[in-house]
DNA sequence: TTATTTACAGACCTATCGGTCTTTTATTGA
DNA sequence: TCAATAAAAGACCGATAGGTCTGTAAATAA
């Protein structure tokens, strides 16, 4: 690995952590320059400007949160034990989270959606592929038997991912797991219900 | 009501309009110049900081949204039905939001955490008094014998705040009702299995 | 080991940031 | 109607924003 591709790793790590705490407004060049030890020169002699590397940061998050969650489904081997592998997954993220300071993609999706549209593009890209992962997992269940035929794969997931999303929120926002602890035990007794 | 009053609550409105729409520090004084079209001076002379114009901004979104759920319940007569009419509510603000970009507590939460603990602590406030709101409709629920006796007031509240707002976030990153919609319906179900 | 390339430091630029202060204009109570 | 008072304008401030550029030091390929 050369100089270059460390160094634009490391401003590109430290960066994700700062915009998922401070957000994207909220952290500047010189939060960057503090993070890396790098000075404005070293920074820029790998990124054109501070959006380059808002998304560079941003899809280095997300591919941290996707890495995760595709290899804790690919574990098991019917619907119903994907999605519960997935939900107890984000239980996993309290003692281990992949970065600090909550989900990047809703994160980023709260504070771009009526202002930074490349990042709105980005996060809602994201966003999209967790929700098709998720209705891929629900569909093949329904074609194996594992899961009802009247189960609607788009509004499962759809309903799944605002709970736990919400329910993150609540917890970062009272410092405390139990929203986030409540809202996947009720959704794992949910996901049981989806068999029958 | 004196011009200072008026002018007062012009920049209040104008600004809470503004942070939620692009966040607190993605919304400069120039812009609430702009939005208010007073100048430097004339918002200073209402407002000590950005700091406490944030605040005041943010007190008054939450007032709107909460005077509008309180309206909403005290209308109905059992648990369920208020319940449900909160439910209701929020598929009203798709056509009449209280204010435009979104839920300003969930807004004002994400952008806040970690950051501005002034404003955490309001958004912590006016979350905790919906999430009271909910509780206590469920509570007196349970006494009066509409709800089942293993219903866990806490628990539930938990699990439709976090649905709705998780929701709310899809639906805007989407800019598609059909989230928000869904979560709805679903919730709306719960809601009535809450019964028995 | 040396020549060449590349990474980085750091001075510098302009625009904008939040905020202050004095002056002028408008409101208000007598 | 006219003083007294309060509201707003707008020039001004230092600090910081994102970004550029040149000189120097370090990494790299020969």
């Amino acid at each position: 690995m050369k100089k270059a591709e460390i160094t634009k790793s490391l401003i590109i790590r430290r960066a994700a952590e700062l915009f998922n705490l401070k957000g994207y407004a909220g952290s500047s060049i010189a939060d960057i320059m503090q993070a890396t030890g790098l000075k404005k020169g070293g920074i820029y002699n790998h990124f054109k400007s501070k959006d380059e590397i808002a998304l560079a940061a941003f899809d280095y998050a997300v591919s941290l949160v996707q890495k995760r969650a595709w290899s804790v489904v690919k574990t098991k081997k019917n619907a119903i034990s994907r999605l519960q592998a997935l939900l107890k997954n984000h239980l996993d993220y309290l003692e281990h989270p992949p970065l600090p300071g909550g989900c990047p993609i809703m994160n980023t999706a709260i504070e771009s959606d009526d202002a930074y549209p490349l990042l709105r593009d980005r996060a809602l890209a994201a966003m999209q592929s967790w929700h098709d992962l998720v209705v891929r997992i629900i569909s093949i269940g329904i074609e194996k038997g594992e899961l009802s035929k009247t189960v609607d794969p788009e509004a499962v997931a759809s309903f799944l991912i605002s709970t736990i999303e919400g329910s993150i929120m609540l917890s970062k926002l009272y410092q405390d797991d139990i929203h986030l602890r409540r809202a996947i035990a009720t959704l794992d007794n949910y996901v049981t219900g989806l068999g029958s």
